[in-house]
DNA sequence: AAGGGAATGTCAATTGATTGACATTATTTT
DNA sequence: AAAATAATGTCAATCAATTGACATTCCCTT
């Protein structure tokens, strides 16, 4: 194995290519050229070639790259062989929506508990996990190996609790709060910042109108 | 104004400038120098003045940045003065979640009707607003002036649905499906790919991991 | 009113990412 | 089995983004 440092402009690129190749296998496609699957997803064939050679080059010179193959690859390399124990902080529209959507089990992502601080939740099934106080959280997260937590409370409790989840050995947070989380460097974090996400096509709409149509 | 292309890099910069200098503003800060948000914000204070000289600069020299007068200019450019009409696309789980959490509106986003193909949810009140039928969408973002459409639904239908919005004139598309859309290049579009975020999230997990500590 | 100090705006240098070109190597055909 | 073909892997060139440096300008104090 490499220990070289791979960008993440490449790492943002793998989803969309894992997404791709999981098409064509499910269209029975088997092998594919760096220039058909550019014309498909709408990047340079070069780009496609220098990103799978970050990990060494998954393709036969001459015939392409086997489908199933590079899938599979891609998917180790994102670590979607393993397993991570998932749970979800706050229970309200978002937590709710996520924990239900979870076909995010499909990819080992394994939904292991809900928490809020509304005491009205308590108990509430939720994919037929009930929800739990948040008091209960840091002995969860010690005692359960969980991996990763969904955080999708109010900014203002978000910092607070990231404290308590690193604290406890959590390895990743995905943050729905809108707030920044300083963590230490071996926590990973995630940001989906939605606010942000909108303003960004509120810009472009906008842009588009001023009559820059590009 | 001046009709240099932005480049996206900058743009994405721009909600989360927006968001902390909101914050300050909030906390009653009056003024402050790019050093000073360089190390809040933990960018470096050159890129600051760089990107905010991508719209003409809005400091004085020797002072820095009236906080107040920066947020409102940065809420311009990203077109938050203007109100935009938003209509939901799927009542499931992520779209009543995303039409309650609506805080959005403070932000210029109104939101005025959600539609889902399931006669279960037809008449259901979602956020003070009855859930409608599909077939009721085209003539509702022509009559309504509906501008962006959020995109709740699974990827199978989110590309021909995308299709009638573009025929009925609709301005930017928010999509949460798990899909490409391809729309003309007036039809202003941005991703929520929430699988390619929690992929990316499990990457930096295992590359911890394996021992690259950076 | 004048001078000193502070921080912007901007230019240049550097770093990083993307694209282009092609030699190399495997496959396929004859 | 050899030649032709096809497409990778990789190097070099270009393009874009970030950082660093500093002259200029404006504020603030005396």
């Amino acid at each position: 194995m490499d220990n070289k440092e791979i960008s993440q402009a490449v790492i943002g690129r793998l989803p969309r290519y894992f997404r791709f190749l999981g098409e064509l296998k499910d269209e029975g496609i088997e092998r594919i050229s760096s220039q058909e699957l550019s014309d498909i997803m709408k990047v340079t064939a070069s780009q496609i070639r220098q990103d799978f050679n970050n990990f060494g080059g998954f393709g036969q010179q001459g015939y392409g790259y086997k489908v199933e193959y590079l899938y599979e690859e891609i998917g180790k390399i994102l670590g979607l062989d393993k397993t991570h124990n998932l749970i979800i902080i706050g229970a309200g529209n978002l937590g709710q929506a996520l924990a239900n959507y979870m076909n995010f089990e499909r990819r080992g992502f394994l939904f292991k508990g809900i928490f809020d601080n509304n005491p009205d939740l308590y108990g509430k099934k939720i994919r037929n996990m009930e929800v739990r106080p948040m008091e209960e959280m840091d002995a969860f997260v010690k005692e359960n190996g969980i991996d990763i937590a969904v955080l999708t409370i109010p900014k203002t409790s978000a910092v607070p609790v990231a404290e308590r989840l690193v604290r406890n050995g959590i390895k990743g947070i995905w943050n729905f709060a809108h707030v920044d989380l300083n963590v230490p460097k071996e926590v990973q974090v995630e940001n989906v910042h939605l606010s942000d996400s909108v303003m960004k096509l509120a810009y472009n709409i906008n842009r588009f109108e001023k009559g820059d149509r590009s």
